[in-house]
DNA sequence: AAACCTTTCAACCGCTATGGG
DNA sequence: GCCCATAGCGGTTGAAAGGTT
């Protein structure tokens, strides 16, 4: 793209020094040090090779383009199928998709996202938009999947949502409670942001903002107040359909975490026949929670042990704490 | 053929997190 | 606790390539 030649010195963080595009040369330098002394901190790095960049450059050069386990040429659709799941789970956090992606970097899936996948999501919104205009009220419903949308979804089939609901009737000990709830938790995105509302994006074309809010969670998980969440994915297109996911402990002392997402949406499907396989209820209501926290659904005992091993193994979903 | 517009993507910038002194 | 260096991240920029008029 740009010119080798065509590079400046800087001064601000790099003193005099190369910037700019990477000539073939600095390439081989580069290379050919990390390959065989690949030790030390990148600006040991940038000097030791011969290099008349910064330690930071050296380092993107290295992450972005030199690596050879890298993987050159075009997303594969399952790959894209992927960056658009993983997307509609994380937001924008590039290196996070890029983790479950071998041999694809941050870098360059922030670009595919922004040159191909957001036109493409856009045009494919302003279509549904148009052919759902007849009727406001369905166009400003909470919108449902579009398989063809990899996890991304239309409004035309909001009459389909489902609500999932684990309910662990034998009370765990509050550590175990902390745990299961910051699990739970973390898997989703938008959820380090505190107890203030923040808008995240605008929620389908002109109605309004997403927000983000958790309360009380640290009171919740000092004092098991209860705490909830609402969770609309970040983008400037129409955006997944809002998530929600709440805790309650009930009139036994039992916890309870409310999920509710798309029945067709695989991760929670997923999640819920794990959940059976350990014994730990499971209810879906397509109507609505709002009882089931009084509810005795299911009871069984917990084995956190044996659920994270295997809800670790979800390829879309980092449970590390 | 040339001018103009759009897309792509490598590289940079600014910021935050982390760790050592 | 403060300062500094470094690593890492996400947003942005801008030049080349490609497409259109």
């Amino acid at each position: 793209m740009r010119k080798p030649e065509a590079f400046s010195t800087i001064n601000k963080n790099c003193g005099k020094l190369r910037k700019g595009l990477w000539s073939p040369e600095e390439d081989d330098k580069l290379m050919n040090y990390m390959l065989n002394n690949a030790q030390g901190c990148w600006s040991d790095v940038a000097r030791n090779a011969g290099l008349q960049r910064c330690g930071k450059s050296c380092r993107l050069r290295w992450i972005n383009y030199l690596r050879p386990d890298l993987k050159r040429g075009a997303f594969s659709p399952q790959e894209e199928e992927l960056i658009i799941h993983l997307h509609s789970l994380l937001g924008n956090r590039w290196s996070q998709i890029a983790a479950s992606l071998p041999g694809r970097t941050d870098n360059e899936i922030k670009n595919f996202w922004n040159s191909t996948i957001k036109k493409r999501l856009k045009n494919m919104s302003s279509t549904t938009t148009t052919s759902t205009s007849t009727n406001a009220s369905e166009s400003s419903s909470e919108p449902s999947k579009d398989p063809n949308m990899g996890g991304f979804v239309s409004t035309q089939h909001h009459h389909q949502h489902a609500r999932f609901v684990p309910i662990f009737a034998s009370s765990p000990s509050p550590s175990m409670q902390t745990t299961v709830f910051n699990t739970m938790l973390e898997s989703l995105p938008m959820l380090e942001h505190g107890p203030t509302m923040q808008p995240i994006g605008e929620y389908f074309e002109g109605t309004g903002p997403c927000f983000s809010q958790i309360d009380n969670k640290d009171s919740y998980l000092e004092n098991g107040v209860v705490g909830s969440v609402n969770i609309g994915l970040e983008g400037d297109m129409f955006v997944p359909p809002l998530e929600n996911v709440s805790a309650s402990v009930n009139n036994h002392n039992n916890l309870s975490i409310t999920c509710n997402r798309e029945t067709n949406n695989s991760y929670f499907d997923d999640i819920s026949t794990i959940l059976n396989n350990y014994n730990v209820g499971i209810a879906e209501n397509k109507a609505g929670v709002e009882n089931l926290f009084q509810e005795e659904l299911a009871t069984g005992e917990w084995d956190f042990g044996e659920f994270m091993k295997d809800i670790s193994s979800f390829p879309f979903v980092d449970f590390s704490f």
